[in-house]
Formats: structure tokens, sequence, C-alpha cells
DNA sequence: TCCAATAGTTTCTTGAAGGTTGCTACAGCA
DNA sequence: TGCTGTAGCAACCTTCAAGAAACTATTGGA
């Protein structure tokens, strides 16, 4: 068994800190961005990710299916099919990459201004 | 001089991702939120983050620095005082921080009930 | 005279994160 | 007959982040 890093049993008491114990990963919260719209496969989320390896997002997948923040559809096809998509929890934390959205957006504007 | 994560010269098309490059570590995070209420010296600091090292500590206030989030005052007092405090770059991270803190508070709600 | 206190720096070491390559199963198709 | 494509797993290696411990400057005060 690798290393999946998920949430600890004794949650830390600040909120914003039990909040990074979930999406504190850089490559979780691409993820959950990429997913916001609908399932995706394997080799599609690899593709609009851009950047990552494939033991890394397995990696990654995995960590976030143990914490409940995606499933993962396997159709019994050849070749195989494997859809990822978001649970409601993985839906509710849409605000959150709302802000982060919208943050950059304004970041940008500042920064070309 | 040792290595300073500041952002790159050409940001992310991605507004989430240029966020992530500014705010994708969790000790940033930690850091803007004890510095939202106000500034605070580095012990201080230390002591309200927890279990961070002053070595990591000192790096982590630099590359902010360098990224424009928050400033440094040192009073020439012996022995030395040094204040961090939020630049209005800083502060205006507080939405997404704001939306951090929900999510956490709903989800350790979900997770005792 | 020497200690305390702050905010570091420096060096050494460990652990985690990530990259690369090779391997698998198996139906369909040329 | 042998090639293609998907979604991995395993092993090996490199690089980077982090931790621990020792060291520094300064000067008022015991």
């Amino acid at each position: 068994m690798t290393h999946q890093r998920t949430v600890p049993a004794e949650l830390p008491s600040c909120p914003v800190e039990t909040t990074l114990t979930l999406i504190g990963n850089k490559w979780v919260v691409l993820v959950l961005r990429d997913l916001a719209d609908g399932a995706l496969r394997f080799s599609q989320l690899q593709r609009s990710i851009g950047g990552i390896s494939q033991k890394v997002l397995t990696q990654q997948l995995r960590a976030m299916e143990a914490n409940g923040l995606v499933t993962r559809t396997v159709y019994a096809e050849v070749p195989p099919r494997v859809e990822y998509a978001l649970t409601e929890l993985g839906h509710s934390l849409k605000p959150v990459l709302d802000a982060m959205r919208e943050w950059g957006e304004g970041y940008k504007k500042h920064v070309a201004g």
C-alpha cells in the first residue's frame, strides 16, 4: 500500500486547518476544478490538469476517494474505461474554488494593469 | 540565497492555478489566517501557527514578502522586535480564507453529526 | 562578568513528493 | 498473427521540503 494522505482521525480545532487537511494539496484543487463540470475519465483528467504524471494522479485520486471527495466507476469494457466524478462533498467545495477563481482573476488584472 | 517560492514571471492561464501559485502552501494559508486580525511579531506567529520550525517560518515569510502579501517591520530595539502585517493584497485574500473556514465548519459538523 | 531575550542563519539529516520505465489484461481490427 | 488502446501497478531514482540543533548579534540588567 502506498502512502495515502487521508484526513487524520482527529481533526484540527481550526476550521481553516481542517479544510487544508482535505484540499491542502495543489493537485487536489485542480482535480476538483476539472471535475466540477462533470465526470471525466482518467486520461481526460490527466490532459486537462496538464503536467501531472500518471503515478501522482492515481495517488491523488485514491486519496480523494478515501476522503469521500470523488467516486470511481469502472466500466467492464475493453479497453477499460474508468470515470471519476465529484461526490456531494466534493461539490460542496465549490464556494472555495469560486473564491479562489475570483481572487485569481482580480490578481491577474492587478498584475497586468 | 535559499529557495524562495515566488510567483513565476508567467502566470498560469487558469485563475484558480494563479491563486495556487500564491497560496498553494499550507503554511502560507495559516500565516494569512493569523495575521488577519492584526500584526504579530515573529515569535507570536510561530506560537499561534503551532508546529512550524523557525527556519520554515522564516522562509515562508520571506517568500510572502517577495510576493507582496506581508510587510516586515524591524524596530531598532534590543532585543530586536520584528513585526509582520498583511498588505492590502494579503487582506484581499480574506474571501478565500472565509470560504475555507466556512467549509471547514460545515465539514466538522457533518463528520461529528 | 555573564545571562536573558529575539529573530534569525547555517549545517546536517530525514522523509515525502514526484519522475521514469517497464509490465499487465484483453477485445477488436488489419 | 500481431498491433492498438486504457488504466493502472511496481520498482527505482532524484529532488525538494521540512525538522533538529547549534550558532550569531545586541545590550540592559543581576
